[in-house]
DNA sequence: GTCTATAGTTAGATAGAC
DNA sequence: GTCTATCTAACTATAGAC
């Protein structure tokens, strides 16, 4: 029986019964050795040559398997998301509030991320760089994006919005998630609590102001609010993936 | 009679009468074609040793003033603030409406930013690693942090807010600022129209949204959530700078 | 297709002489 | 303050083993 952790400290129940190439396991031993140093002595210290020395391999391979240090992030940023996806959807089982949907679906994020903190900034290096591969906004950054968004349309399942303002809303939550992130890096209170703080709090007063919008006293002063700023975001091409 | 163009292809009158050791003309001129050449060929692609040739200098002068590449940058941004702190108050003048007073600032903001789009990237490089000087949210950018959000605390003068929730409100808007660049430096419409438009419509949208939540009618449901939220951000630690 | 080994190149950054 | 020389580490290139 060979149970054995992944680079997530996680038993790894693929391993049975699912072959994997030899460039497989390779690839994943890189991947693994590199954030055990990540983890353990920073992003920015850390070498290339650290890294292929630790999983034994030649630099060459470890460049053969990621073209930069940084698309071992994003690699990394890969499992993390096909994590979440399952992780989230056990969250929102048997949660109707859409606050404690949301909230399940953030906190299951940040379960997942609690001990890497100290590289995740490498994520948003290329921000502010259209064309670079590796930025958020990107455009080969697009399908994770969408896989993104489609948890939080689940979480959004039940709440009543018509689907343009919906495809808005969720461009909002996948942003708001990514400053999350951000807060997240930055937080360095005993156990991230700030950030749970601000989830907790965040996702039930947003889930409050929806269904503020949704009564029938409040929804004729907000309405028009709402129709310029669908107008508004349809000129500026969030649609687009502007 | 020695009118010169600056950086920022503006007359510059600072160089009547005001003395410039050595190094500070060192220093500009450095700063002068590195800026010139960010803006020709993008700021990847300019090497320090292309700076230092254009400025005809060695290599390690050009170290000398800025300890990076990204510091150049940053350095623009400092007279970037500068000018901004000017052309806002200028733009302020005479204004009334909550709505375009925020676009006053907004739009001045852009108009000194419109040629640079190609380095402006540079400044979101470490924004996820809280240590880093040139980290936007860092403690070593406070200072400029703490300038900008004067600027929009006058942009706010007349409005009825309590201190706390302008507080906050000063941060949300330095965010949102941030966050209009980012989107400016991915606009490739003409003339980057599109932020434009969001710019406009977005204070527009905003003033209203303060008006309405402090009109008699919505107040008293609008009142809870803000109480909420000042509690949220205050746990959160906002006002410590985290 | 998967890797090793090795030898470059490039460019950011630094040390220390003048 | 300014230079020259040097270092480091990301990255590339190549030739070959399996």
């Amino acid at each position: 029986m060979s149970h054995h952790l992944n680079m997530f400290n996680t038993v790894d129940n693929k391993s049975h019964g699912v072959r994997k190439s030899a460039g497989e396991k390779t690839r994943e031993l890189i991947l693994g050795k590199a954030l055990e140093l990540f983890r353990q002595k920073g992003f920015e210290v850390t070498t290339m040559r650290d890294i292929a020395q630790a999983a034994k391999v030649a630099l060459g391979a470890a460049y053969y398997y990621f073209p930069s240090k940084e698309a071992i992030v994003s690699a990394y940023y890969d499992e993390v998301q096909r994590l979440h996806a399952g992780k989230a959807r056990e969250a929102l089982e048997g949660k109707e509030g859409l606050g404690e949907r949301l909230s399940g679906v953030m906190n299951s994020k940040l379960e997942i991320l609690k001990n890497d903190r100290k590289f995740l900034g490498a994520l948003f290096r290329y921000s502010g760089e259209p064309g670079h591969p590796l930025s958020v906004f990107g455009e080969a950054t697009e399908a994770q994006r969408k896989q993104s968004m489609e948890i939080f349309r689940e979480a959004l399942a039940g709440t009543e919005i018509n689907e343009e303002s919906k495809a808005f809303l969720l461009w909002a939550l996948w942003l708001a998630h990514l400053g999350m992130i951000l807060y997240f890096i930055h937080d360095e209170s005993e156990g991230q609590m700030k950030t749970h703080n601000l989830v907790d709090h965040g996702t039930d007063t947003l889930a409050g102001l929806i269904e503020l919008t949704n009564s029938a006293l409040v929804r004729p002063f907000v309405k028009p609010f709402q129709t310029t700023m669908v107008k508004m975001l349809r000129e500026a091409g969030w649609s687009e993936e502007a």
